[in-house]
DNA sequence: GCCATAACGACAAATTGTGTCGCCTGCCGT
DNA sequence: ACGGCAGGCGACACAATTTGTCGTTATGGC
């Protein structure tokens, strides 16, 4: 077989998407070279020409030196040549039906193409089963569900943009009790809580680290000078140590902790099946209550979760986490039983 | 430009992917027809021949009638030629990030092709600035972390089959109290609920519903007979009907209720970016307490929402839903405060 | 056992790909 | 300002590939 076509395919697979343009004609010689094929400049440019004139989406521009520089552009459609497979249909549409409660709707429609393509492969099958399974699957929010906030598409294609670029932003916060301010800040970290999305960053000429809910961001502009990064800031520790407010315990040790817990056996029985650790033991006790043991981490989020289980369980240690309860208990007891 | 480039390019986006096996030579010549490419039978042949040589992933198999039909293989690669945007590769970064403590690995990994194609995208930026990415963005739970089950990826996939397919399933299942047995059962619908999957169906010859945890699946085989489904079954309106025994609170109207509550400022500072409502209003109160009104459904969900809170919320209405905090207030207090 | 059907091999004519040459254009340095 | 230079691009002729046609082979149904 002639390997103009081989050679062709090779060529659509080396071209770079837009924002990337550097891949002029001797530069692709040199890369189809160490594929194997020798090739002419000649036969490359009329390749490439021919190549723009079939698929859509493919573009050139003009350097500096005049050489020309080939590239898939920005709005290029997704050309899946293998297709999908029914599963990873399936895949798709239950990710987009799982995430679009949850994701800013900026970040899913990156990945409409694909989701589209999953739709069409689904109902390209002759079977009309498989339209029926969007119906057949449903997506149950294990928590009372809130509404997510709404958050400014352009906003959140500046953060992140800065983020990655490692550039300067100002930003346009308002404020829940105070008015609308500006600042100039430097982008260190982007958290997903929920359908929350927050952006982490120091103000300018300070090491004063701030959390922004990006839903207060009201504008955000990219500015032209380089962002700088606290000494060994590592979002991940950030996070672990507390500052976010909810994933550590005031106060309380970073070790993790033995908790040892009666519940009602009915409630237990999620706990058999998302166990709160893996050495999590259930012990039944007399009738209708368990005693559970785990080791993990103390926090506000797990003394949340003992609260909503309401009478259902009572913890028995560690003392300072039961006191802590019988506290809060008591506080309730004033408003409620008086 | 010769069109048997593009013919060939064609050819390869009608190639249907595996289990849909019925693209014959003249069912192809047909399609490319009405794309208006006249083409002997013969030439077709010699395309999907030296295709098959050229690309992994192309098969051929013989039909009954001797025909040859066409097809990607199963594990074709996923040949995306048009690469991914920066942006998508970051949303599929985010996508995997997030969902991998949540989904059934079984399901996520259909989808590795295109997180594997993500990260190279990103890495290939020749900025060594997006490699940091991974690093910048985090994903916290909103909630406890409690560990996913282990679902047995053969079932996962026999119950999704036999559910698409409509056929009935025999699984091996594995009770919480009683002893493992096994059921003929016609698969109606999947539920995701946080970690946990649930599988919804009645027994065979039976109308009775029942909820199956895939996790305690511990084997499934697809039958030969035809699922029979309940008439007018709908899995959306099963759920809101409460069935899940979550979404709805016992004995309770499906009419929405007007929520008034007393939020301490601090705790209510969440409800200010993610409503529990669109109609939700917050009125500032006393120092450091703020009134919220919301109409919305009650579930127990709610009710464990609210608990969670502690003492930093006073539901005043409903009376019926205060009554019965004030019930758990009563029951905990005579746990830790006798 | 014959016929119909589909795949596949062979071959020559027609079409297309490729290297070479030369021209054009814009940029640089002298 | 002028010539040299580098990269792109048009033209052309020859080599290479493609394609329709025809004939052969294999297989299942009547």
């Amino acid at each position: 077989m002639n390997d103009q076509i081989i050679r062709q395919f090779h060529i659509l697979n080396l071209l770079p998407r837009y924002p990337i343009i550097r891949l002029t004609l001797l530069i692709l010689q040199d890369q189809l070279l160490d594929k194997g094929f020798t090739v002419g400049l000649r036969t490359l440019q009329r390749d490439l020409n021919a190549l723009r004139d079939v698929f859509v989406g493919i573009d050139n521009c003009r350097n500096e030196d005049r050489s020309v520089s080939w590239f898939w552009s920005e709005n290029a459609p997704v050309i899946n040549l293998s297709g999908l497979t029914i599963n990873q249909s399936l895949s798709f549409s239950l990710v987009k039906k799982y995430l679009t409660p949850l994701f800013p709707s900026v970040t899913l429609n990156e990945l409409q193409p694909f989701f589209e393509q999953a739709d069409a492969t689904l109902e390209s099958v002759q079977d009309n089963v498989l339209v029926q399974w969007p119906k057949k699957i449903a997506v149950v929010q294990p928590t009372q569900a809130l509404l997510p906030p709404k958050v400014n598409p352009s906003v959140q294609k500046t953060v992140t943009a800065a983020l990655l670029a490692e550039m300067q932003l100002e930003i346009h916060y308002q404020h829940l009790t105070a008015k609308e301010q500006t600042y100039k800040i430097n982008p260190l970290g982007f958290v997903l809580r929920g359908t929350i999305s927050y952006l982490i960053a120091t103000k300018n000429n300070t090491a004063e680290m701030r959390i922004f809910a990006l839903q207060r961001v009201k504008k955000a502009v990219e500015l032209t000078q380089k962002a700088v990064q606290p000494d060994g800031f590592e979002l991940q520790k950030y996070i672990d140590d507390g500052h976010m407010g909810f994933n550590t315990y005031n106060q309380c040790s970073k070790d993790p902790i033995q908790l040892k817990m009666i519940f009602e056996e009915g409630a237990s029985r999620n706990l058999h099946e998302t166990p709160l650790s893996e050495d999590q033991e259930i012990t039944p006790h007399s009738d209708g209550y368990a005693l559970i043991t785990a080791t993990l981490q103390e926090n506000e989020q797990l003394f949340w979760w003992l609260l909503s289980y309401g009478a259902n369980v009572e913890v028995l240690e560690p003392e300072a986490l039961r006191e802590k309860i019988a506290n809060t208990v008591q506080n309730l007891a004033d408003i409620y039983l008086k």
